[in-house]
RNA sequence: GUGAUUGUAGCUCAGUUGGUUAGAGCGCUGGUUUGUGGUUCCAGAGGCCGCGGGUUCGAAUCCCGUCUUUCACCCCA
């Protein structure tokens, strides 16, 4: 048969994963340093978990796990004689893949709540798994790198997490820019345009603002079924670039007026450092996943064609779901796969990450290439990373390997090295060659 | 879920209006050389032409289905 994965996924080579370590390690070190803990969980949860956490749409993009023994015996003969799938399958899987860490991550809390000393401040970096159709930098198993914060309401954390971002992609060296936004303002937006019940249509339509611009939005909102009093009210509000102007705006919505308090109490906590990149207020920034509440971020990079690389925000009663009332929590999430999409475009690798082979030993005959694996076990003692061609073959050929592993140095070992303890080391990159005791070439490679 | 698009050697691709044993470059293997690679020279291996069905004397080529690729929409990291 002929080998294959299945669509949506990828393997991984050697140099790949070694640039994703390179960028998963910079965002771990991040969050260590504000304090958040590591924990994982399974890539199973149960579907009672998942279903009805991300909305219709999300719902559809579970991947659910087929049941495993006579699973048809139990099964919906009904739904099935109907053929109704969402109801069929229920009968036939109870368990899906995790289609996000927060929610996953909020069941964690409520299991574990007597142990959990709150505020609880946890890291996740973890693959998770979406039935969507592949496109540019999407997938169906793709890395998330969550940081979250649960039982505390301080909006410090807002500004905390906002930091976390700024100095991960300065890290990176990706330019980018943090958009935030407040459900609160844009719940206010509703109410002041008089469509507070159109909320969640009003929100997905002016999310596209940046896509398909405002007459494609004013179309949207139109056969949404909003008014052209309203529409022309929302337009006026989404002019607006600054939080001054909403004030009057939102005078008759607690809401709104609650979420412009939210985004300056940020605000006073982040401007007291300066940022390397741009957080920028926008007021069309929506965002999907229906659980937020509060603030929200998205991160977009300036240089490159791209989705948002990253994004979160807060959510007042996500274990609410679970039983747990009262619990605030908020988080970030980082897109790995494409921030790595993002970094090779614009060439941002260090070039010397993916070299971790320092020296590769070839041996002409047997004899020497005995001797050479006890100068290799030398250097492994000393710490450097090296490797002996596994048998003495022809030089053409171990060459040939040394040139395909992009290894830096070669050791060339034969009866003249053995006899003087003298070793030939060769420089590949400029092709000189000078002789060396072991000593002087552990010194070198360190 | 909707609309397009793609599939031939390990990789990148040719393959004429349907016509004999399906080609190239790179890579791979062996030889040449031989105490030295990124530069030769010679030889060789490797293809259910995505899969299934149909039309035809004859299909890589035309038709249908299916899977896959890529892209846009929906939605989203």
């Amino acid at each position: 048969m002929k080998p294959s994965i299945p669509k949506g996924t990828r393997d991984f080579s050697p140099s790949q994963v070694i640039k994703r370590n390179y960028i998963f390690d910079t965002i771990r070190r991040v969050f260590v340093k504000y304090g958040y803990q590591p924990i994982e969980t399974p890539a199973m949860e149960n579907l009672s978990t998942l279903t009805g956490k991300y909305g219709d749409e999300g719902d559809k993009l579970l991947f659910k796990v087929l049941n495993n023994g006579e699973y048809l015996n139990k099964s919906d003969a009904t739904a099935f004689a109907e053929k109704n799938s969402a109801k069929f399958t229920q009968s036939v899987s109870k368990r899906g893949m995790r289609y996000d860490l927060t929610v996953p991550f909020a069941r964690y809390v409520v299991m574990n709540q007597n142990d959990i000393n709150f505020p609880f401040k946890r890291y996740q970096i973890q693959p998770v798994w979406r039935a969507d159709r592949p496109q540019k930098g999407r997938y169906q198993e793709f890395y998330q790198c969550d940081a979250d914060v649960v039982g505390s309401d301080s909006l410090m954390l807002e500004a905390e997490l906002a930091q976390i971002y700024d100095e991960v992609f300065s890290l990176l060296g990706v330019n980018v820019t943090i958009k935030i936004n407040n459900r609160k303002v844009l719940f206010g937006m509703a109410e002041a345009a008089g469509v507070a019940d159109n909320f969640m249509a009003m929100t997905t339509a002016i999310d596209k603002l940046d896509k398909i611009g405002m007459e494609g939005v004013t179309k949207e909102l139109s056969a949404r079924g909003l008014e052209d009093a309203a529409i022309e009210k929302i337009q006026e509000m989404l002019s607006v670039t600054t939080l001054e102007p909403l004030k009057e705006l939102f005078k008759n919505s607690e809401t709104g007026l609650k979420g412009i308090e939210e985004l300056e109490e940020f605000h006073k906590y982040f401007d007291t450092k300066p940022a390397a990149n741009k957080v920028e207020f926008d007021i069309t920034l929506a965002r999907g996943l229906s659980y937020y509440t509060g603030c929200i971020f998205e991160v977009k990079a300036n240089d490159a064609v791209m989705g948002s690389i990253g994004g979160g925000g807060r959510y007042d009663d996500l274990t609410g779901n679970f039983g747990l009332k009262g619990v605030s929590g908020v988080g970030v999430s980082f897109g790995a796969a494409r921030i790595f999409d993002v970094m090779e475009e614009l060439n941002l690798f260090p070039e010397n990450i993916a070299v971790q082979l320092k020296c590769l030993l070839v041996a002409f005959d047997q004899p020497s290439h005995q001797y050479a694996f006890s100068i290799l076990n030398e250097l492994r003692s000393a710490g450097i990373s090296a490797e002996l061609y596994p048998k003495p073959t022809k030089m053409n050929k171990q060459m040939k390997y040394a040139n395909a592993r992009a290894v830096p140095f070669v050791v060339v070992v034969g009866s003249e090295e053995m006899n003087s303890g003298n070793l030939s080391l060769k420089d590949m990159i400029s092709g000189e060659q000078e002789k060396h005791t072991l000593p002087e070439l552990i010194d070198k490679f360190k």
